[in-house]
DNA sequence: AAAATAAAGGATATTTTTGTCCTTAATTAT
DNA sequence: ATAATTAAGGACAAAAATATCCTTTATTTT
């Protein structure tokens, strides 16, 4: 469904999600053996995914490292697609076409129709938080309670 | 969602089976500008679907070249994901885990599972022969009608 | 038999995606 | 100030996907 820069983008940010705070921010190193990604590379997509007040926040030097804001947890999934620029697959026609619409649909249009709209939704509807959530409750994480 | 390489062989083989009959084969040539694909990647794909007997029927030479067989039409779409090696996407995890089940899922897994579920059922329930129907219904090809 | 037609197949080229390595910049601790 | 740490960024490399071209084989027509 998604390219590996995406798929890496997405576990990498969840993983931030799940394991950090801006008082405990993780390291390339730790992120990248978690989700089993290269780490250079990865760190390129953090890199896109931190750029310009972006999802991922990231402070350099000793103590340094990636981590997420509270606002940013609470953002959708989809804007990790819009960052890597692949948000654009979800409301893609099934066979590539260009011009698929309700107005000239391709072959698939009809009955691809439905399951395009609840991709999107649910990539719109889901927060990063959700997913870190979600993911806790199966393996807990280390993240120190807050209290 | 798939490669152009399955979008190519999904749009000809639709295309195949809307124009094509045993009596009334059909060129290279009019297949990938039909379906607006590079006409020599276009024949290495034909080339796939064709081999051992597959989904396309194929002959050499003056008054030869593409047409699906009556029983070709009722195979499922998903057998020619099948052929093109992609079928594996649809039963994917969205994140790209190896292992990712009931017992072991990943963050997403069971908010897209519905989703993953209806794909599949999609592809192996809908036949050829449903989507170059339902594309005649809204674009008539030239298909002489049989009497 | 020869010529023409059309797919099959091999070799190669181009582009994109994926991945690595090294240097630079920022920040902190000594 | 200096050294240590960690992300940012640039240049480059490898692999995979996409695309083109040319030759061969099968088949039909003349």
């Amino acid at each position: 469904m998604f390219s590996k820069t995406t798929e890496y983008a997405l576990r990498a940010t969840i993983y931030i999600a799940r394991k950090s705070s801006e008082e405990h921010k993780l390291g390339i190193d730790e992120i990248a053996k978690a989700i089993n990604s290269p780490k250079s590379f990865t760190a390129k997509i953090l890199q896109k995914l931190t750029a310009n007040n972006g999802i991922i926040s990231s402070v350099r030097g000793p103590g340094g490292g990636f981590y997420l804001s509270s606002k940013a947890q609470k953002r959708p999934v989809r804007d990790i697609l819009h960052v890597m620029e692949e948000d654009g697959v979800l409301g893609k026609c099934v066979l590539g076409l260009k011009k698929c619409s309700e107005a000239m649909p391709c072959p698939m249009h009809a009955e691809y129709k439905g399951i395009k709209q609840q991709l999107i939704q649910l990539f719109e509807h889901t927060t990063i938080q959700q997913l870190a959530h979600d993911a806790d409750k199966i393996i807990p994480s280390n993240k120190p309670a807050r209290h």
